[in-house]
DNA sequence: ATAGAAGTTCAAGTCAACTTGAGGTCAAGG
DNA sequence: CCTTGACCTCAAGTTGACTTGAACTTCTAT
């Protein structure tokens, strides 16, 4: 498969890809400077990588969760420590997800004066607050905005 | 309060609150090129703040559930969307979680070759893929990893 | 054989959310 | 009075994951 197929069936784009052959995720055949060609099973990888992603894992991390070098054990302990982060994760968001879903339909003019809003808001954070993950930042996460060049 | 106070109470840096208030977020009393004296309530918001981003949405959107302003309906069209954004992303990341776990205990040598890895992400992944979220990404969210100088 | 589509490399740009640094102000304590 | 330290502003730097552009090469189709 060439670039243009690989970069159609899995939805990344081109340059995407060689982005991820430079930091080692996937692997191409054939020389430098040479067109590439994937074999098949890099879709898989790239469903991993995606999936990965989804889940909050930077590509380092997925690295070396799918590469195979070095020390294993560390691998099994740090993926039982990602398995935990993203449980914790889970809590957040169902509490963040209910709070948004009362506010939706509150009938308090603004939600940010709106009481059981706050209430929810206020249990929620607890725990949220209490530590600043390290540089940890969520995304926009917007599945509905699609801006227009990305269609291109 | 000032700046300091907000700062210990609240656990951002002082650079961060300086940044949320040009940006809209927070406000301060007293003029420019004085020092910032903060109301209480400052620590709700700065609540709200940490709670949203916990929960993947941007500064911007933040300020807009937040902030007095516009249209109020548009307010309530977008909390709905993004709890069902956050809900989604909550199915994906159990799916994950589920998925690492198994791994970390995976008697495979490599959890890339597991069979039963590779079902539970195929699964976790349908759905992960299909469609790219925009520019979407999640970050470390790294609960386990406190960089030295974080704690200065 | 040759146009042009599609590929290549490498450097530089982008974006969000801050942080860091330089240089300046101001109030209080010794 | 003078130093110290907490504060201020504004500009520039950081990080991760890419994207974009320029300049060049290589397939593919006519």
């Amino acid at each position: 498969m060439d670039i243009s197929e690989v970069s159609r069936r899995s939805g990344m784009p081109a340059s995407a890809l060689r982005y991820y052959e430079e930091k080692g995720l996937i692997v191409s055949l054939s020389e430098k400077g040479q067109r590439r060609r994937f074999a098949p099973a890099v879709l898989d990888q790239l469903s991993m990588i995606a999936l990965g992603q989804a889940a909050g894992l930077s590509l380092d991390e997925i690295q070396t969760m799918l590469s195979p070098n070095g020390e294993p054990n560390i691998d099994r302990q740090m993926l039982a420590e990602k398995a935990a982060d993203i449980d914790r994760q889970v809590l957040r968001l169902k509490a963040m997800s209910k709070g948004l879903k009362h506010a939706a339909q509150c009938p308090a003019p603004h939600h940010a004066q709106c009481p059981s809003f706050q209430a929810l808001m206020k249990a929620a954070a607890s725990g949220a607050l209490e530590r600043r993950w390290g540089k940890t930042r969520l995304p926009p996460l917007s599945s509905t905005t699609v801006d227009p060049k990305d269609q291109e």
